[in-house]
DNA sequence: CAGTGAGCGAGCTTCCGCTTGACTT
């Protein structure tokens, strides 16, 4: 059983409360025996635990906590009992006493809790040398509580893995900073409120089982942001021409290339020209309008200039100097990795984790671009080594660039050790995926403190006259690198889509001089066409994440991961594309929660927790302006986001579900997302039209042709084949009530136009129904055949005449599972197949047996189990097999067993305890207005 | 999003950040 503890730690630091703590050397001391001291290390990870035994020698123990041992409770069955009945047990946080957390050893971590007391019983000191940021704090005071050690008990803190360093931190311990420890529970906590209140709204308004939190909404909202854009996009296509000059035959290259950008003086228009709506845009201040070409005007004046003069106007030279990249931290790598390696984020993880694991680069989750000393002097040996002295600058460099909410607990990512060692040195001992990310990171950081590139480009405008009399201008640009510097070592991959430059693209211009003289060896019209911005992949998206402070180093896979198991995002390739349902959600989200996903709401945390890091902004104060309102006077942007807890229950009444699942496409037709999956719907001729929607369908690829030939193709559905005996085509569909097989019926003959539409209406002819059958519970709708469809559309069968009435009686399967009908009086079958088989004999015998119904049902079946008497009312107790499967009862409360609870080995006591809980939590429902039941907001009036 | 006939015990889903191990075949 999981036992739970409330913390309850004041707001600041009181006094005598931290643990340890009035030693203020962490020296080694002698102990009274004479014995030197000996001590317990904690740290975080097991491979930085075996490096720093190593360090610390045989008075030290070094162990790993591997990562948090407590959290709040996952759900219902991770509480324990002591606190089931509570109100806030759901949420794991007594929202009403301060905020108070309940904590529980994670299940997993129970076995390395028990190792560390015991480890600690042979120690005289405990240092907590978790990770020097705010969980690490967070995970040293867990154990500290945990554990509650009676030794004395000291913080340490490292940045890096080296002896020197860890030796240095030995010297400088501290006490355990409870204001850091509250900000990460602040964090914890609105994370808690976020999510788990958030997500039951999506559940009761859209699908069960999805979720919001404050990364993944955002993740998925920059998503569907881009995917809006996408689909709001017009295309434009504008003219230029390309001209292949010639400087003559001194000249190295001869030939060059060029492109027209202007046309008596006015500039001709680029793709940046146009907006996202297909137009020019006005022009920019202090920019001059441009003028689009069209393809007659393009092609016309590459004619007139056949054969014409032409000259250097302008030779402009810059010098062109690149500076190194900074060695990786975690997104960086993914990125990297992600473009130069398609590697997925959690391929590259899991790949880094072998090579951390094995010694080969140091920490792989990391916000930090540091180097340590020692890491620089390698990096610069080896390229001096490598490339020689003129590749190294004088001076090492140093990268401070500061990623916003950074913590920067560890370096950079980089090869291990005070040396490196060479991708050819481990050739031989690592492969694979392995091999080529520790080569990338051993690029990366060797070049990091690598010279900087230097070279010149050259812009050059030419200019002539039309035969027709216009006066055109050729730009033509040139980059020439004469020192690689680092890009010898590593070039950075673009983005996808991106139509920028690789640093170490070269492209050369013949010496031109100007008023040099040109002949245009080529002209060519060309036509180009904009298009809208792409789609995010894993690397770009992790990008903005990190820029918008959103997600840490540790979760940037799992974010992907999470958004991608919701089903709001699917793979296309390396792009990331938003499904239907993420639309609904984000709608709803944008609507009724917008501050919880402006991209900026993180950042906005980040510095109120940092103020209550600070311990000037109190943790209680903040989190009930965010939970209960502002009206504490509470100043900070989150807590004004304020009520979260009013929000979510106006929400739960006034969020309008049909709504909110449609979503408008263009003109009339709207996408609804309906239980089965997404689906077109249009009105026409005020009839409702709907349509299937491929699963693989980009939402950005629903034009209106599309969407046109889809709601021209009424077959929806997986055909089957034809019914040999009607000759109508058979399919299977998804339905509001489940998959089902029905039958395509031809179209009735048109008939003869009516003379006159005045009274013709009512006499229109009753359409034929087309017969329709569930699938059985056996059968999926991937893999139904025709002859089982043929079956289930057979019903219902007629068994009989029974002889007493002379009624008939029939097998059919409905609402609840297949039955016998007899008149009005009907009765269950066991089986599905039953329907094919039961003989008349049978069925006579089944209407023999009084109509099982209600009480009298559930008391004709045995118990599973009989159960000694309950606790509370003395009644006795069985266990029964119900619709929601095995509960048990005492006559009066019924209880469903749960997660983890079985028929056989369910104790009295534990039954006795459900009942209990169960009793707690029901009210005496009266009648609980129906509206919950059943498509709550469907009754609700349109909102159009 | 098809269309048919009861009468009855719900409980669970979900967040973000730290870490990797692993009950078996």
């Amino acid at each position: 059983m999981a036992t739970g503890t409330t913390s309850s730690r004041p707001e600041t630091t009181s006094p005598g409360r931290a643990a340890g703590g009035s030693r203020r050397s962490g020296t080694p001391t002698a102990t009274a025996a004479g014995r030197p001291t000996r001590r317990l290390v904690i740290v975080e990870s097991g491979t930085k635990a075996k490096k720093i035994q190593a360090y610390l020698g045989k008075d030290y123990v070094v162990e790993a906590s591997v990562g948090h041992i407590r959290d709040l409770p996952r759900g219902a069955a991770d509480v324990p009992a002591k606190y089931k009945g509570e109100s806030w047990a759901r949420l794991g946080v007594d929202v009403d006493n301060q905020f108070t957390p309940l904590y529980i050893i994670t299940p997993e971590k129970k076995g390395k809790v028990a190792e560390l007391r015991d480890a600690l019983k042979t120690v005289d000191e405990l240092v907590l040398a978790t990770d020097p940021d705010r969980e690490g704090e967070a995970i040293a005071w867990h154990l500290l509580d945990t554990l509650k050690p009676k030794i004395p008990v000291r913080r340490m803190v490292f940045h890096e893995i080296s002896e020197p360093a860890i030796r240095a931190a030995m010297e400088n311990l501290r006490d355990v900073d409870h204001d850091m420890v509250d900000a990460q529970e602040t964090r914890r906590i609105l994370d808690r409120l976020y999510g788990y209140e958030v997500s039951p709204v999506l559940w009761k308004k859209v699908m069960p089982k999805l979720s919001a939190g404050r990364v993944q909404s955002v993740a998925t909202r920059i998503i569907v942001q881009r995917e809006r854009e996408r689909m709001a996009f017009v295309s434009a296509s504008y003219w230029d021409i390309a001209a292949l000059l010639d400087a003559g035959a001194d000249a190295t290259p001869r030939q060059f290339p060029a492109r027209l950008v202007a046309v008596d003086g006015t500039r001709v228009a680029t793709g940046r020209d146009f907006g996202s709506d297909g137009a020019l845009k006005a022009s920019a201040k202090g920019k001059e309008a441009a003028r689009a070409l069209d393809e007659a005007g393009a092609r016309r004046l590459a004619e007139a200039l056949q054969g014409r003069a032409m000259a250097v106007e302008s030779v402009e030279s810059k010098p062109y100097t690149r500076k190194p990249y900074p060695p990786f931290m975690t997104s960086t790598l993914q990125q990297e990795a992600g473009r130069k390696l398609r590697f997925s984020t959690d391929r590259t993880m899991r790949s880094a984790q072998r090579l951390y694991e094995n010694g080969y680069i140091t920490y792989l989750r990391t916000d930090s671009t540091t180097l340590s000393e020692s890491a620089i002097q390698a990096a610069r040996q080896q390229a001096r080594d490598l490339y020689g002295d003129a590749y190294v600058p004088a001076q090492p460099r140093q990268y401070n660039r500061k990623v916003k909410n950074a913590q920067e607990a560890h370096e950079a990512i980089r090869p291990a050790g005070e040396v490196f060692r060479t991708p050819g040195e481990v050739a031989n001992e690592v492969d694979g995926d392995d091999f080529r990310l520790y080569e990338l990171i051993w690029q990366r950081t060797v070049a990091s403190q690598m010279a900087d590139a230097r070279g010149t480009t050259v812009s050059v405008r030419i200019a002539g006259t039309a035969a027709t009399g216009e006066e055109v201008t050729f730009a033509a640009s040139g980059r020439t690198i004469t020192f690689p510097g680092f890009l010898k070592a590593y070039v950075e991959t673009l983005d996808e889509g991106s139509d920028g430059q690789a640093d170490d693209a070269e492209s050369r211009l013949p010496e031109l001089t100007k008023g040099q003289d040109l002949v245009a060896a080529a002209l060519t019209p060309e036509g180009h066409t904009t298009n809208p911005p792409s789609r995010y992949t894993e690397p770009s998206l992790i990008k903005s994440l990190e820029e918008l402070g959103i997600g840490r180093p540790s979760t940037y896979s799992s974010i992907i991961k999470t958004i991608q198991d919701r089903g709001y995002v699917w793979k296309k390739g390396q792009a990331l594309v938003p499904s239907w349902i993420a639309f609904a959600v984000i709608g709803l989200l944008e609507l009724h929660f917008s501050r919880l996903v402006d991209y900026d709401f993180t950042a906005a945390m980040e510095d109120e927790l940092d103020s209550i890091a600070a311990g000037t902004q109190g943790r209680t104060d903040w989190l009930s302006g965010f939970y209960f309102g502002a009206a504490q006077g509470t100043e900070g942007s989150v807590a004004r986001a304020g009520g979260l807890k009013k929000l979510v229950g106006i929400n739960l009444e006034h969020i309008d579900a049909r709504e909110i699942n449609s979503v408008p496409v263009f003109d009339d037709v709207v996408v609804r997302v309906g239980r089965y999956g997404p689906y077109l719907e249009r009105v026409r001729d005020g009839e409702s039209q709907r349509a299937n929607l491929p699963e693989d369908l980009p939402p950005d690829e629903l034009t209106p042709e599309v969407a046109e030939q889809l709601f021209s193709v009424p077959q929806e559905g997986r055909s089957l084949g034809v019914d040999p005996v009607t000759g109508h085509e058979i399919v299977a569909k998804e339905g509001r009530f489940g998959p089902y097989v029905t039958e395509i019926l031809p179209e009735p003959a048109e008939p003869p136009a009516p003379a006159d539409g005045a009274k013709t209406r009512k006499k229109a002819p009753a359409k034929a129904k087309p017969r329709t059958g569930s699938l059985f519970k056996s059968m999926s709708i991937d893999s139904v055949t025709l002859d089982d469809a043929l079956k289930l559309l057979s019903l219902p069968r007629l068994v009989g005449t029974d002889p007493e009435s002379g009624e008939e009686i029939t097998a059919q399967n409905g609402r609840y599972g297949p039955y016998l009908k007899k008149g009005t009086d009907s009765r269950s079958l066991t089986g599905e197949e039953q329907l094919f088989t039961v003989t008349l004999e049978e069925a006579l015998e089944i209407y023999k047996q009084p109509k099982q119904r209600g009480r009298r049902a559930a008391a004709a079946t045995p118990p599973l189990r009989e159960l000694g008497k309950d606790s509370a009312t003395g009644q006795p107790m069985v266990i029964k097999d119900g619709r929601f499967g095995p509960y048990v009862t005492d006559g009066e409360t019924n209880a469903s067993l749960r997660k983890g609870d079985s028929v056989e080995q369910l104790t009295d006591e534990r039954a006795s305890e459900l009942l209990a809980e169960r009793r707690a939590k029901a009210p005496a429902p009266k009648k609980k207005a129906a509206p919950a039941r059943k498509a709550p907001a469907r009754k609700k009036a349109p909102a159009k």
